[in-house]
DNA sequence: GTCCTAAACGCAAATTCTTAGCTTTAGCTC
DNA sequence: GAGCTAAAGCTAAGAATTTGCGTTTAGGAC
């Protein structure tokens, strides 16, 4: 039995959407983003334009479910020792990872697109991480704020200022929202 | 001496940009985003596309522009008497405003958009209502955050809860906000 | 006020993107 | 493996975008 009546996983279908994805990657690493188009996508996928467009709808959907699957989480944040140290090291290559010129890139498409599925999955991922680390500092014994304020005192403000500031902030100052963050708790 | 060298602000221009202006916010408040492309708004404006496409470049170049000015502060934060009241009325007024349908696309048209300007503005705009209201306490001889603290305490966690946590928030979640940034003054 | 220059607009042709209808292919169930 | 149908391919019509060129007009100089 399908997941889902009537809709289709494996076969044609996955490959099709394995192809598509890796012309975008492909095309991401080699042009900016206003030279993309779904015909130069389909193109380099080896499928017709319609294909795509009945699938994703706009390239920005398109983009959008790309984006998704990059921010996926693959290995568990490294365990320091300590919370501290833990949430640092996340913090600081969270920044670097989305202030980068395609980190900000795949930001922007998840913003920009239609729903909002695909930003909140990408902020569940993040909460992943997060939760690994809160938890690894629960079986430690250390005092350690929820996953929520952690959301609020350090992922939001990186984000914010990568989007709505001017001028790229230095990794150790992702440092300081955790130091501020452990101080008041 | 023009401020730009061989840049016109006056006259025709100024009327093309009103007209074009006014023709998106018109169009924004009866149809939905996906409805809306450059000819339409041309044809409202009275202009051709071309003249649109020149000066803005796509669709979501003038979005953003038009979000920008939508988001330039009218009036001074209300004098309740006290910082902490101050601070809670803005942030619940902010909270509503971007998580209104329309506010949301704002931000969205602005985040989306190539530049950074946009978004560096509306920033500026926000921090000047925070400055305002940050000032007046320090006139009271209150002890008061500084405007980036408030920044990254009230204004980010708003901005990112709103786009990137599904549902949304209740208007009492930012003055929680401003409760946890005061108390740890 | 008049003239000059170039920025900005209008128009229209050429190109590219998007959509819709129909046909074909290939997973899935039995 | 036969039948069913979702999903892909194909093609043509329609819409949006880009571009070149002529015209208008804002802004500065005299």
């Amino acid at each position: 039995m399908s997941p889902i009546q009537g809709t289709r996983t494996g076969g044609r279908s996955a490959r099709v959407q394995q192809a598509v994805h890796d012309a975008v990657r492909d095309l991401q690493s080699e042009r900016s983003r206003s030279e993309l188009s779904v015909p130069l996508v389909a193109q380099h996928a080896g499928v017709t334009p319609s294909t795509v467009y009945r699938r994703w709808g706009t390239l920005q959907e398109l983009l959008a479910d790309v984006a998704r699957e990059r921010m996926r989480p693959d290995d568990p944040p490294d365990d320091t020792g300590a919370l501290d140290t833990d949430l640092k090291a996340w913090a600081r290559l969270y920044l670097e990872e989305i202030s980068s010129s395609p980190g900000r890139e795949y930001v922007r498409d998840l913003v920009a697109s239609e729903g909002e599925e695909n930003s909140e999955q990408c902020n569940r991922y993040c909460q992943v991480k997060i939760r690994a680390i809160l938890d690894r500092a629960a079986r430690r014994g250390e005092p350690h704020p929820d996953a929520d304020t952690v959301t609020d005192r350090v992922t939001a403000p990186i984000v914010f200022r990568v989007f709505f500031s001017q001028g790229d902030p230095e990794p150790e100052w992702a440092e300081t929202l955790v130091d501020k963050l452990l101080a008041d708790l």
